[in-house]
RNA sequence: GCCCGGAUGGUGGAAUGGUAGACACGCAGGACUUAAAAUCCUGUGACCAUAACGGUUGUGCGGGUUCAAGUCCCGCUCCGGGUACCA
């Protein structure tokens, strides 16, 4: 029978639809559970890319397989679907983004259904809908309900925070600061980037070097806007710990270990000559104090304007203003050329009471540490590259575990700046009674730290790279904030009972030309007033997209329950979510986000585990081939001729090279599954997503590749479909091998997701079969139990050809039997001093003695061996034999 | 610069420290066909050699550990991703 793939999968896409196939079993008594989840996709206007399927795949193949092991399975779908593309669409053509977003949408569920996925489409969750986001709202009024007991390491209601008698003494402003600044969601003001031709908030990245927007070139400026901020930093640790239990790769562990940034060191105060202020700085080497010859302050410290001298005020205002031109960027880049200006002030070295000059300068950065530091030239080369530039004393303290004695005087002498460990010298003072001298770096740490917390004079401290994350956004199309600004300053949150806040239907999209998001401008939905005739403003900006993605695994375990955010039960029994696959490039941001929501939820006793995935692994990027000249000049594919596999530029005939790199518009390179569908079908295109490789790495899209498989399923579908083929009786022995071998392989492969090899065993098996020519039916039913998961809708048309009336979804995967598996024979490679020669056929029940007799009795052992005495002989039964021949 | 990942035939890739190149693409030759496509069969790392057998070499580069290294260790080179002076 021909492969007529069309009409299979049309026939069994309907199947599933119509009986409902893949939905999530009600019954929760069932201990064996899985959930398995992808990375929602955003629905943009261009459809699939080859890029989503993989991962698709992947956990299709997963849930399909678990299935058929008799688990319980909650596979969902959703869409991400908040997000700036459908809202510019708006601005430009009047569109409501749900409209767009819709179309997109439904755009997605096909592509998606015409895959074959066995995803639960009753549980279809979409972020823009307010049954949603109602419960989005109601996540951020538990964020901005607790506060963070840092004793207990727990979250906790803000109604159990004690306020301290002494702010309770201050009235009820005093009050309301104090709680508001232990909430996790507070509302502050925040420094961002603002472009006033796009009228948008961007990201330092988005900033160019010249310090202009990416996006339309035009120059961004800094802006002060009040924004919503979540205070993650304080789950850093629990972030940080969290890690162990977690089946992720190390790799990206490190990423978001490195990203949160910790670090110990100490905070030191300093005080400041002529004003009754103090400058703290955090140190990661406060052992260095003796070597600290200077300070410096960020522009933006908020006592650069009290230190600086009358003198000095003009330039270093000059200095600060400069430095608010520049893109973060562009202050790094002049980094090689460090910059900086005198304040015209001195600070008081607690270790010696010796006067040091504090200077402005922009490396030194307000939102790490204190935004201030003790400069140690001799052993840091930041600042000895600053203070060679400014010409500020350098003092050595370390004498340098160095074996290069020119090295060492360099040193010494503050020529050459040392970081690594060393023994102290200079360092004491009977005055302030501290003495580290001969002292190593580690226990110098420890002994100034103590000196210094027994003097009040500062104390150990861990510090975070993590910042606040800034939760808002001036845009239209996201999920509004539940709350009001009142006219007298209070700021207070909807009840739950108002939940969904809906957006405003509005006519024109554009944000106000201050920074105003677009809502500022609805007035209908914009004022309130009290009962008590007060006047408030809602808060116009909205959430980032990352808001919808943070939870949307919890919502899919009850996604129509209206009453709760979810069953507690059915969360209880779903949690954690067992394998989650997606992009690496949410390698950090979107799964810490989503780590410090879930553990709130967690403290609040909303959720039942402390981390929400489980088991995480990240695909690979799919490039595409792309094609460029001798001197690198890329031609678009559409202009490449390829003849015995070399490739020429279609006009002047001259050869190009092939190369591997992102799928773009430009190059030509892009490509789109439905034209892979419609020419190969759906299982050729799931086959070869897998069949290309690890599903972790980078690689290359080659559509010659997708003939391979679909050759594959041609062949497998013509055998087991030819009635000729598949008889009565015994098993041969061989094939009998090389089914129950095929099971193991593809079982465990599936399990360490090892997708490509698990393929590779299928075709060995199926080239064994055809060789044969005819297999029993029970064989036929096995082998296609073992493709089902991966060709679901071939193996769906053999199986019901087999003579049988349902679905296959839930029929129990094959076992192996060992039995089956033994070898009686195994052909051992024997090397002599390594190099493997020759191969000899022996029993697998042979002694070593007795491998090694048959292995000497043969005329080629006796070539190699020649007239010498092996000095040794290496055995590793059923492995290898290996001669050592010393000449 | 720093962090993470990687480098294996013409291509994608396979290989618990134990026969490097499974499986597939491509290519070459053959069968079928009026012909092509499709399908099927055979060969295919490079080099040397042959009537045939065979041999040498080979996993980015240089060292090391080991009876044995693509795999482990040290030092580099190049490529990809992330990040931007983190005190």
């Amino acid at each position: 029978m021909e492969y007529n793939f069309h009409e299979i999968e049309k026939k069994w896409q309907k199947y599933w639809e119509d009986n409902k196939t893949f939905k999530t079993p009600d019954d929760l008594t069932n201990p064996k559970k899985c959930y398995i989840l992808d990375m929602f996709p955003y629905p943009s206007g261009a459809g699939l890319h080859v890029g989503h399927p993989e991962g698709y795949t992947a956990t299709d193949i997963y849930s399909r397989y678990k299935r058929m092991k008799g688990f319980n399975v909650l596979h969902p779908m959703g869409w991400d679907a908040f997000g700036l593309p459908a809202e510019q669409y708006a601005i430009q053509t009047g569109t409501h983004p749900s409209v767009t977003t819709n179309n997109n949408c439904d755009t997605f569920r096909r592509q998606i259904k015409e895959l074959g996925l066995s995803y639960d489409w009753d549980r279809e969750i979409n972020t823009t809908d307010p049954k949603y986001f109602k419960w989005t709202q109601w996540i951020f009024l538990r964020l901005y309900n607790t506060w963070f007991d840092e004793g207990l390491q727990k979250g906790r209601p803000i109604s159990e925070l004690k306020v301290p008698d002494t702010i309770r003494q201050l009235g009820k402003n005093e009050i309301i600061k104090y709680i508001d600044s232990r909430r996790l969601a507070y509302y502050d003001n925040a420094l961002v980037w603002w472009c006033p031709n796009c009228r948008i908030v961007c990201s330092n990245e988005e900033v160019l070097n010249d310090g202009t927007h990416e996006k339309c070139g035009n120059r961004v400026e800094k802006k002060n806007l009040k924004q919503w901020m979540l205070r993650i930093p304080l789950y850093a640790e629990r972030l940080l710990t969290g890690f162990d239990k977690l089946e992720w790769p190390e790799g990206i562990k490190e990423m978001q270990r490195n990203w949160i940034g910790r670090s110990t060191g100490a905070e030191v105060d300093f005080s400041i000559d002529g004003l009754n202020e103090k400058l703290t700085v955090f140190t990661t080497r406060p052992d260095t104090l003796f070597g600290a010859t200077y300070m410096v302050i960020a522009p933006e410290h908020q006592l650069t304007e009290v230190i600086t001298t009358g003198d000095r005020k003009e330039d270093v205002e000059k200095y600060i203003k400069a430095t608010l031109l520049k893109s973060d960027l562009d202050r790094t880049d002049l980094a090689k050329e460090k910059s900086g200006v005198f304040t015209g002030r001195y600070a008081v070295n607690p270790v010696n009471k010796k006067l040091i000059p504090i200077w402005v300068a922009d490396y030194v950065l307000t939102g790490y540490g204190t935004g201030a530091i003790m400069a140690v030239p001799a052993h840091d080369t930041r600042d000895f590259e600053f203070a060679g530039k400014f010409s500020l004393p350098i003092a050595c303290i370390q004498d340098p575990d160095v074996a290069d004695t020119e090295q060492e005087k360099r040193i010494l002498e503050g020529n050459e700046c040392w970081t690594e460990d060393g023994k102290y010298i200079n360092s004491s003072d009977p005055s302030t009674g501290i003495d580290i001298n001969g002292l190593n770096k580690e226990a110098g740490i420890q002994k100034i730290t103590k000196w210094l917390e027994s003097r009040n004079l500062g104390k150990a401290k861990v510090n975070y790279k993590l910042r606040d994350w800034l939760f808002s956004r001036q845009r239209y199309w996201g999920e509004p904030f539940p709350v009001i600004h009142w006219e007298d300053g209070e700021i207070t949150l909807l009840d739950e009972k108002e939940l969904p806040l809906h957006l405003p239907v509005m006519e024109k999209y554009l944000p106000g030309e201050t920074g105003e998001s677009p809502l500022a401008n609805a007035d209908n939905w914009l004022n309130v007033t009290d009962n008590k005739g007060r006047k408030g403003r809602r808060e116009t900006n909205t959430m980032p997209q990352w808001a919808g993605s943070c939870w949307y695994y919890l919502r899919f375990i009850d996604p129509k329950n209206d009453k709760m955010i979810f069953d507690p039960g059915q969360e209880k029994y779903w949690m954690p979510v067992d394998l989650y696959i997606g992009g690496a490039e949410h390698a950090v941001l979107h799964l810490l986000y989503s780590r410090f929501w879930h553990k709130v939820l967690y403290d609040l006793g909303i959720v039942s585990t402390d981390e929400p995935y489980q088991r995480l692994f990240n695909q690979g990027m799919i490039l595409a081939f792309a094609y460029e000249t001798e001197s690198g000049m890329k031609i678009p594919a559409d202009q490449v001729v390829e003849r015995e596999g070399k490739h020429y530029h279609i006009e002047n005939g001259s050869e190009l090279r092939q190369i591997v790199a992102k799928m773009s518009k430009s190059l030509k390179n892009v490509v789109n599954p439905d034209d892979v569908t419609l020419k190969y079908g759906a299982d050729s295109l799931r086959l070869y997503e897998m069949f290309m490789g690890p599903l972790d790495i980078t690689k290359p899209w080659d559509d010659k590749g997708v003939k391979g498989v679909f050759g594959f399923l041609g062949r497998a579908f013509r055998f087991f479909s030819d009635p000729e083929n598949i008889v009565r009786g015994e098993e041969d022995p061989e094939v009998l091998k090389g089914l129950h071998h095929v099971i193991k392989k593809v079982e465990g492969d599936i399990e360490n997701l090892r997708f490509n090899t698990a393929i590779s065993a299928m075709m060995i098996f199926l080239n064994l079969a055809t060789k044969k020519g005819k297999v029993t039916g029970e064989t036929a039913a096995t082998f296609t139990k073992v493709l089902s998961p991966f060709a679901p809708h071939m193996a769906e048309e053999l199986w019901h050809l087999q003579g049988n009336t349902k679905t296959l979804a839930y029929e129990q995967w094959p076992r192996y039997n060992e039995e089956f598996l033994k070898e009686d024979n195994f052909e051992y490679p024997v090397s002599f001093n390594g190099k493997m020669r020759f191969n000899i056929l022996l029993p697998v029940s042979f002694t070593k003695e007795e491998v090694v007799n048959a292995v000497l009795a043969d005329e080629r052992a006796k070539k190699w061996l020649g007239s010498a005495t092996p000095s040794n002989i290496i055995v590793v039964p059923n492995r290898i034999v290996n001669f050592v021949i010393k000449n």
